[in-house]
DNA sequence: CTGATCTATCGCAATATCACGATCACTAGC
DNA sequence: GCTAGTGATCGTGATATTGCGATAGATCAG
């Protein structure tokens, strides 16, 4: 039916599920490249780096805030996007995890 | 348009997320699960094991082979399914990798 | 050869994603 | 108030994904 059937799986695949769906796109594991080289916290200047419309970029940096992976803070009359560590930490140790513990084999 | 603009980003940020993609279903997260979880190189148990019908559990296993995370051999009337330990730990530290890079903020 | 079993593929329908331009909402400065 | 700048949201179209049943291919048992 197109829908995917989150209900039947574990709290953890979908929450693994769900991580790896918001890497899954170049223009937003560009933008997590981005915002990780600039030690100052850079706000949509990430629009010019990207050869994407505003409308765009604005709709992957809604994806990565629904993930929890970043987080938007309004500074005057622009935002400042900056990645949220604590969920990010999470998301590492979570995807982490599952990927060292897949290695057995025939 | 719904294209992925895949051209106009790096070698690595479409291998980042080609990766992520492929692990972007909570049913392909529990397929490799069982996969790990099996010391014998168990075949296509594997539908039994999820709430899905057949087809739809092959064609994830296709997109998972597309990835390359695992490869399948015939074994008389059935297949034998595993995963790709090469390609497991090329992935592994790919992943690994960018997700120890993204860290710094504000 | 025949039938049973296992798996891949096809065809279809429903939904999700991706991308864009246009527009709305908010802030800061005049 | 008005204007300019910034970013979110709306509306759209095109493509991709998810899921299933039905069918086809391949292999073994008899």
């Amino acid at each position: 039916m197109g829908l995917s059937k989150s209900t039947a799986f574990s709290e953890r695949e979908n929450k693994i599920a769900d991580l790896a769906k918001a890497l899954a796109h170049p223009a937003r594991v560009a933008i997590l490249d981005f915002l990780a080289k600039q030690d100052v916290c850079i706000c949509g200047d990430i629009v010019d780096q990207l050869p994407l419309s505003q409308s765009t970029v604005s709709q992957h940096l809604a994806e990565l805030k629904r993930a929890g992976l970043i987080k938007g803070e309004i500074e005057g009359p622009r935002v400042c996007y900056c990645i949220d560590r604590a969920a990010w930490d999470d998301a590492r140790k979570t995807l982490s995890q599952f990927l060292a513990d897949v290695k057995k084999c025939c």
